[in-house]
RNA sequence: GCGCCUGUAGCUCAGCUGGAUAGAGCAACGGAUUUCUAAUCCGUAGGUCGCAGGUUCGAAUCCUGCCAGGCGCGCCA
């Protein structure tokens, strides 16, 4: 039961009375800015007084007898100058709302509004190119994006969150191209970051770690074990393992615990099997640990050991062990010259690196317990390879949007009719990006998504207009997909101005170097950065100030709302001391709430789950921030001005549901921004 | 040149599917604590809603033009 619509309804039915043919007429309810005017006011009556002919003044009369006032829900009805007619909730609905309230589950139906009819939606977000950590923009469309997720889950939609890997293209050679100039740097060649290349220091890192492998794999052609050609395949897998875990062995823990823990496995070695398989990361783990290295550190280890382990089992590994074998380093065989020759594939390294840090760094962007942003799907513009060449193939078969120019071809017939079309594959034979692009969106509507939202950084804004002419085209040349103008959502997520001593940080892309989302994760910690990501709507500019994110004091927003909640959960355990049980008391007399600072409080908590139908429909997570500022402002004076457990029991347990139902709201409104809501600060 | 976003208090921004006297936070100034968390509360001050027209009962909101800032305009992705 949500207020207003309760109000809507009943205004209508009292508007069909006197004026049936007007059913279908807009009008809003809206909270009005003077208190002095009602709880609620409309501009029914304006809205009507056209199409009827009469004064809205007069309107607003005739509305108003035909209403049944007071009811259950209206307590009173006013109107005023030039037609607007104000109302006054009784307190017996607010009462109703309140309990409803403190009945919710804070993670879950909290504000639930049944909307969606469990429609199918997804919301594809950050998406950042394979080829550097994630920057700022990414972080705050992995804020907004998230939060969407929730709220549209909220609301009743089946929501999917996606990221899209752009693994193919130009950007990926040059990528590889890099990387591989950075391990000759280290191997102490000379060597050039390409033209368009990758300049920034994570390619340094990478580099070390392809090198690392190149070392590994060394040894292992070295090492006793060394396997030849004529091993079957099926037990590189062992040899691989043996190798490692001797590896690991040879390094030799200090600690006497870790050495007793680590030779009972290693003594286990002698009869090698299949067994072991799930002991070698351990093993390793702990030659590493007395290295004193931290978690992090060890995690991204093993990680490499298991890619290692996936190289060495593919294919060019024999050619590094043969090689290497005969007393080739194995450096130079990472280096072979012809590029189908070359033993180590920089790109997909680079790719699997850079993808798997990324991943690694949106799930440490969340401090609540399901961790960070929830993507149920990482596709792989690789994977759509099939897709793609189909969807060419049908719009070249079908003809009708298709021109061939300059020996590339083009997609035609957008929009305006003297519009030039855009290339969908060069004269060199490739696909461009925005076929792809096309090809990836099919791919979606084939997975059953019955609308798709694509949250896109600033630099993208342009390619709005073409994919939605594109999914017009593709609807007339594949009837089936069905896909209508509502089907593509763009959300635009503008820049982010670092601010750190008043100044903005300065960010230099041709040098590769910027702020990432660690750094600013790091820095000011997950709930601090998204909340100040979801404060300001997504397409404006966002100043972000780093000092003031990281302050632990009534400046910063994201404090005063958090504190807000840790503050009632400080209460609800003094009031279990003081002999309240059952919070929140069944039995309170929501009556004896009477105080304006009550009531405002009261208002405030009604307001929220259409707070949250407006945000999620909207796409709009900024206005869910705004009301849990201004929640969190209504409790604090609450509290500031009435004491909650006092002497008088039970005016006591009427304010210790007026606080539980604040901490549910508080809650499910944090829980929405995917901000933590601490107990106790 | 074309297109998109933005322009509201000293600063950062809400409000923009048209509603009544334009709001919040911060900064400034002045107050409040024998307390269930002062990371709080109360008050004061601060505005030609970029400019100019138009649409109408009514415009920060819609339309047109102009001004300013940002971004984008490849057979890159």
């Amino acid at each position: 039961m949500n207020i207003r619509q309760e109000i809507e309804r009943e205004l209508r039915e009292a508007l069909g009375r006197v004026y049936p043919s007007l059913d279908e007429l807009r009008f809003e309810v809206y909270r009005p800015r003077e208190k002095s005017f009602g709880d609620f006011a409309t501009n029914l009556a304006m809205a009507a007084s056209r199409s009827v002919g009469e004064k809205p003044l007069e309107v607003a009369r005739k509305v108003v007898e035909a209403m049944q006032v007071p009811s259950d829900m209206v307590e009173s009805v006013d109107v005023k100058k030039p037609g607007f007619i104000n109302m006054t909730v009784t307190r017996g609905a607010y009462m109703e709302k309140l309990r409803e309230i403190a009945t919710w589950d804070c993670d879950d139906s909290c504000g639930a509004f049944p909307f969606g009819q469990g429609k199918l939606v997804q919301v594809e977000y950050v998406s950042a190119n394979p080829t550097g950590p994630l920057n700022v923009v990414s972080a705050r469309a992995a804020a907004v994006g998230d939060s969407l997720v929730r709220l549209l889950k909220r609301i009743g939609f089946d929501a999917r969150g996606e990221f899209y890997v752009n693994d193919q293209g130009r950007q990926v050679e040059l990528l590889g191209l890099s990387l591989e100039a950075r391990f000759r740097e280290l191997m102490g060649q000379q060597a050039e970051i390409p033209e368009g290349g990758y300049p920034g220091r994570h390619l340094v890192e990478i580099a070390e770690k392809v090198k690392e492998f190149a070392d590994w794999a060394n040894r292992m052609a070295q090492s006793e074990m060394l396997f030849d050609e004529e091993i079957p395949v099926g037990e590189l897998d062992d040899c691989i393992l043996r190798f490692l875990v001797s590896e690991a062995a040879s390094k030799g823990p200090t600690d006497e615990n870790d050495k007793l823990w680590l030779e009972e496995h290693i003594s286990y070695r002698a009869e090698f099997d299949a067994e072991l398989r799930p002991f070698w990361a351990p093993i390793y783990v702990c030659d590493l640990s007395v290295k004193g290295l931290t978690y992090d550190e060890i995690m991204s280890k093993l990680t490499l050991i298991q890619r290692f382990r996936e190289f060495a089992l593919s294919r060019p590994l024999e050619r590094i062990a043969s090689k290497s074998g005969q007393g080739a380093p194995a450096e130079q065989v990472f280096l072979g010259e012809a590029v189908a020759n070359k033993a180590f594939d920089f790109e997909r390294f680079a790719i699997e690196e850079i993808v798997s840090r990324q991943k690694a760094t949106l799930e440490k962007f969340g401090a609540r317990p399901e961790g960070g942003p929830d993507f149920d799907e990482w596709v792989r513009e690789s994977s759509l390879r099939d897709v793609i060449d189909e969807v060419y193939d049908l719009l070249v078969r079908d003809g009708r949007f298709i021109e061939e120019r300059d020996g590339a071809v083009w997609l035609k017939g957008g929009a305006g009719a003297e519009d030039e079309g855009w290339v969908i594959r060069r004269s060199n034979g490739r696909y461009t990006y925005f076929l792809s692009d096309i090809a990836y969106h099919i791919y979606k509507r084939q997975r059953g998504f019955d609308g798709v939202i694509d949250i896109w950084g600033p630099d993208h804004h342009a390619h709005i207009a073409r994919m939605q002419a594109a999914m017009r085209i593709v609807t007339q040349v594949i009837p089936d997909l069905d896909i209508d103008e509502d089907w593509l959502n763009v959300l635009i997520v503008q820049q982010v101005n670092l601010v750190r001593e008043g100044k903005r940080v300065v960010m230099s892309k041709r040098a590769g170097e910027y702020v990432t989302l660690e750094d600013v994760v790091e820095e000011v910690g997950p709930d601090a950065a998204r909340f100040f990501f979801l404060m300001r709507r997504s397409n404006s500019h966002l100043d972000f100030d780093l000092d003031l994110a990281k302050k632990t004091s009534e400046e910063n927003p994201v404090f005063y709302v958090q504190y807000a909640h840790a503050r009632i959960s400080s209460m609800m355990n003094f009031a279990r001391e003081s002999g309240y049980e059952i919070i929140p008391p069944p039995d309170a007399d929501l009556s004896l709430l009477e105080k304006q600072e009550e009531w405002d409080l009261i208002k405030g908590l009604a307001d929220f789950d259409e707070t949250v139908f407006w945000s999620a429909i909207n796409l709009e997570p900024h206005r869910l921030a705004a009301y849990s500022m201004e929640l969190a402002a209504r409790f604090h004076r609450f509290y500031h001005h009435h004491r909650v457990i006092t002497e008088d029991r039970r005016l006591s347990e009427a304010r210790l549901f007026l606080a539980w139902a604040t901490r549910t709201v508080l809650r499910g409104a944090l829980s929405l921004l995917g901000i933590s809501a601490p107990e106790s600060m």
